[in-house]
DNA sequence: TGTGCGTGCAAGTGCGTACTTGCATTGCAA
DNA sequence: TTGCAATGCAAGTACGCACTTGCACGCACA
């Protein structure tokens, strides 16, 4: 506890206002995603960001405050749509590549991802909306992706569900490893674990 | 707020211990589900339970242990294996059958399973172990009859990479009603969406 | 050289919450 | 009827937490 406590402390004073803010926001994110909103104290915030308790308060001004700046600064939409719009290859690679990407982004924001799951006091919360809407966007694109491929005869079905469908996959992949890790699944690395899916989705969405 | 308080407060004096203890135990699920292990408090769950915030420590001591309680009240071990175990027949059907009842029990403990996602404040904590364990259970039960499909060359591949395939595809279609509820893959019921997974689990991953 | 902004520091305030306690009440069972 | 077990009720305690405040310090920039 003591190492981990004022990580930076020494680099406090020296740093400029958008740097304390930043470190803020990160031990508020990192604190949040063991302990939960209601579980994160801005004291230890304070601690971890290796700064004055007061200092974050000067900063945001109420706990409530800082917990939707976090929300904001860690949930930006994802450049997906640049990924996906390049694909025109063969349908194993590109469908590869898609899920790379989409895992690589998925498991850098699951922390946001589990909180948007359980904080439903207000439906229409900071969650519910900043949180999820990046994993909507996926959906967007990938459906896109889908709607192509099905225009080119090389799926069948509704768009839609079949992203949705993919998009779970990826979930369930990041998911799993955190509540089986030692599962068979996850051996050979997730390149392996994506094939295999992409293998299983293929054979039964294909459309020839 | 003042309708859904003392929901049952004229039954209280009338019930037996056990009833009371059950009402708290049903309350405090209910409350944890919405605002999670911390921001539940004792005073809101004897509320809705209908009985004197006393009476909450009379019967469990302390809060934690309350939490403890729950857990284990309601993360039974389900009782899936006597379903698997007479699915002797066309598999797509037994699969819809296997699916059904992994849905129901999915469904009906899904806010245990949001809490054991978020609370990993330790891990080994109460939610990781017991929350987590029927979820375990229901991947050995599918476990074995991959296995025994496989055996039959109705199947092909590693039973327990199907087996937690199948299982994703249950758990996200759970996940995904919370969180897209207008998703055209839930027209049509519960089942239509089943026989679609099915469809295509199957032609990813037949014999022959 | 001085002026001001960002920060550390320490003490403090008020409120919510877990938990306790003593006593009155009620229902059931011997 | 009497006694006991379970509960209601009201008041109270202790503590943690969000949030405030006043002051001192130091770095940057004029």
């Amino acid at each position: 506890m003591i190492e981990a406590t004022r990580r930076a402390a020494d680099s406090a004073k020296s740093a400029s206002p958008e740097e304390t803010r930043e470190r803020i926001l990160s031990a508020a994110r990192e604190i949040m995603a063991k302990k939960g909103k209601r579980g994160a104290t801005t004291r230890e915030i304070a601690d971890v960001a290796g700064v004055n308790e007061a200092t974050i308060f000067r900063h945001f001004g109420t706990k409530e405050a800082l917990i939707v700046a976090v929300a904001q600064h860690f949930c930006g939409f994802l450049a997906l749509r640049e990924v996906a719009s390049q694909l025109h290859g063969e349908i194993t690679e590109n469908l590869l590549e898609l899920g790379r990407a989409m895992l690589e982004r998925m498991e850098s924001q699951m922390d946001m991802i589990r909180w948007s799951l359980v904080e439903q006091e207000y439906e229409a919360s900071i969650f519910a909306t900043t949180a999820w809407r990046p994993q909507l966007a996926i959906l967007e694109v990938v459906g896109e992706f889908m709607q192509r491929r099905i225009a080119l005869s090389e799926l069948r079905g509704d768009p839609k569900k079949l992203a949705m469908m993919f998009m779970g996959f990826i979930f369930m992949h990041v998911l799993a490893r955190k509540k089986f890790p030692d599962s068979e699944l996850h051996q050979g690395g997730a390149d392996a674990a994506l094939r295999f899916y992409i293998d299983v989705f293929l054979n039964g969405v294909r459309g020839k």
